[in-house]
Order: C-alpha cells, then structure tokens, then sequence
DNA sequence: CTTGACATACGATCAAAATCGTACTACGCT
DNA sequence: AGCGTAGTACGATTTTGATCGTATGTCAAG
C-alpha cells in the first residue's frame, strides 16, 4: 500500500534525518500541525509498517522500514503508470519542466542512461 | 490545488481517449465502483474547474480545461519535492526500476537531454 | 519526595474524498 | 401516447486521512 501524503512527508524527513524522535520529525517537518499530530500519524503508520521503532529509550526512535529505494520506486512507478501512460520520458519532462535540473545533473542522468543502454544493448 | 488521485486517473482516461462521455470514462476506468460514483467525481471536478462540461448533447461531453503538459509538471513537480528531494535523477531512477524502459525511449530522453545541455551551456 | 518538563497513549473530532441510492428527465421505439 | 432505456442531479452515507485534547507515565533537578 502507497503512503499518504502526509506520510511521504515523514519518510522524507526520516530519510534525510536518519533514525530520530518524533520531536526532530515534527521539527523538520516545519511544523503546520501540532506535536501529537506527527506523533499519532507514526504511530499509525507503525501499525502499517512503514516504520519500525525502537522503545528502549525515552524518546522513542524511529525510521523507516522498507528502504528508501523501494518506496521511492513504488510512489514513481504509480504516478508513472497513472498520470504518464507509462512514459519515463513525459515524467521525466515534467519534473525538468516544474524545477530545472543543474547543467551537472542534467549530465549525471545522461552518464546513468548511457550505462543502462550498455548493459542492455549487449543481450 | 493538485487532483486527487481518483481525480488523476480521470483526467488520465480523458487524455487518452480524447473529450468523453461520463459512460465512456466509467468504463475506461475497468472500475469497481459504480457508475453514478464516477458521475458525481466528474461533476465535482467540473466545479472545481478541472474539466469542462459540453452540455448540448444529451449525453454530456467532458475534457480536460487545462492542458495535459501543465497538469502532468505540477503533479510531477510535487512528487519531485516531496519524495526525491527535488533530484530529478532519483525520480527517473525510482520510474525506471519501476518500469524498465525500451532502448528507444532511453535513446530519445538521451537526445531530449542533449538538446537541452545545448541550449543550456551556451547562454 | 515532589515537581516540572517532556514523553507516549488514545479516544474524539474534523475534513475531505469516495461511494451509493434514488428521483427526475430526455429520447427512441412501438 | 405510453414505455423502457440511458442519462443527469443531488442528497446521504461511508470511509479515510488528519488534527487535536487530555490522560498518563517517566525521569532528573532541587
């Protein structure tokens, strides 16, 4: 099952923070909403498995349970098959065309394509 | 405002069969809900101001009000942000795992990034 | 040992999205 | 004209996600 958004939000954090506090997650998160909001939701989304927690201290640690790359291909792959038929090239169009990549990103992509048509190619 | 993701497989039945009736999204959409459930999100939608509504045929012929391209770059925009940290290559990276590309479509983003690092590196 | 700061637990509530039932309407057919 | 089919209109309900308040627990400083 595909996180929420408001879940997405969290993993973010979490990904970029490493294993933390529900207190350094609200933080990070900038803070609309109050602190036992964000503690609720991962508490919620313990129960769903998306992420684990460590009870031995106080403040409870948590992180992510399935690794970043495997949620990150579940959320792109949907959005992949629901808004852009399929087509890595439109979705990949439409993130260049809502944030423009670095001239030196723009390059690590083509580096990244050129191996996959290597490794493909040959078979 | 984003779609919602019910609202988002809509707009994408419409972008691919062109304007349609309500019955002809209904049943594009292989659904599991009923009828009526997608006429009222189409309604709602039309209130909303994402499709316009033909209303001179009995049966009332439905589009998409803004452009495909323009939808496509703010949810492809939002996803860029919130879940890949605004790295387009981790977002076409998560796309590809997900769905493995041809060697023609890896070829014509290469080419689409070219052209791109072309009129980029000059200016 | 008491108190205050900070933590979790958890029910209640609120808001939004999705679903459905049913009433009403227009059209074609006999 | 009357009937059946296929459509829209729209309120009601259900479901789900997000938010909050409050009760309770723990620990360390004084």
């Amino acid at each position: 099952m595909l996180p929420t958004d408001a879940e997405l939000d969290i993993l973010g954090a979490l990904w970029r923070l490493g294993p933390s506090t529900v207190r350094a997650v609200h933080q990070a998160l900038g803070k609309k909403s109050g602190y036992t909001t964000t503690l609720k939701q991962m508490q919620v989304m313990t129960e769903k498995g998306l992420l684990v927690r460590d009870g031995r201290s106080r403040s409870h640690i948590y992180r992510a349970r399935e690794p970043k790359e495997q949620t990150r291909q579940q959320v792109a792959g949907d959005l992949l098959r629901r808004c852009f038929a399929g087509s890595a090239k439109d979705l990949l169009l439409g993130a260049l065309a809502a944030q423009p990549a670095s001239e030196d990103e723009l390059a690590e992509i083509q580096r990244i394509l050129q191996d996959l048509e290597k490794k493909k190619g040959p078979q």
